[in-house]
DNA sequence: ATTATGCTTCTACACATGTAGAAGATTGAT
DNA sequence: ATCAATCTTCTACATGTGTAGAAGCATAAT
């Protein structure tokens, strides 16, 4: 299930609001998506018609809740990504971010931390 | 400029072979693609239109070159999935990528040497 | 009971993407 | 000069995505 960009921003504000009506989720959708409220729900149907997302009725008024956890969704992304443009391998990938995009110190230091950790850890496995 | 799927197949052959024929990328493709002689056609010509490759008539017959370099593919891809996915903070995605995805030992480590060396090269600067 | 307001479902359309056949142009071999 | 092999360009169609109006059903206020 590969999400489409508008369907990212959907899904980013469910996993914020949630659950949530269509209504509720006008107020967290990205300010520059002027979307007419008919627009949102003929996305949230499809979401809902893949099995991303799932609706019940309160009243008259759908309610609608993610079936896909953010982690597991952007798990996917990564992994896609690292199958299209890196020939499958998150290593490469990483290498590329930590060369190519800049990391502040504070955000390296970190990952340096976050790296050594898991490193020991595996040593005590 | 975002490229599809098979956008970045073509590409992706394009970038091992370059330049190259039509012909030559078919032996490039992975293997499950039994795309029809024709079907790569359209999708070159897409790019060319969309002025990601270049095509130069050699005879009768189409040379293709890419336009955009490969870095700059992989650039933008993981920029817009930072944006997608992870509110536009690479940060985040690598705390992700460390967290989540199984690096092997050396390939931990390798990070830290890396991640060590951009911090000293920031200390020179 | 009537009405305005808001919600739902249906239908539609333009553009992108994946896929490929048909028909015509070029060329290399005979 | 002829023919087969190979290219190219055109056209086409199904499906996905982004976008939204029209019409009908529910509900809260009068």
């Amino acid at each position: 299930m590969k999400l489409s960009e508008a369907e990212w921003q959907i899904m980013n504000a469910l996993w914020k609001k949630n659950p949530a009506t269509a209504r509720d989720l006008t107020e967290h959708l990205p300010k520059e998506k002027n979307w007419a409220y008919t627009t949102l729900k003929t996305m949230l149907s499809r979401l809902v018609n893949k099995g991303i997302v799932s609706e019940r009725k309160n009243g008259n008024t759908s309610v609608y809740e993610p079936l896909l956890s953010k982690n597991k969704a952007r798990s996917k992304a990564i992994l896609n990504l690292a199958n299209q443009a890196f020939d499958g391998a998150v290593g490469p990938l990483m290498h590329f971010l930590v060369e190519e995009k800049k990391l502040s110190k504070k955000q390296r230091t970190e990952l340096i931390e976050l790296l050594k950790k898991e490193n020991d850890q595996g040593e005590k496995k």
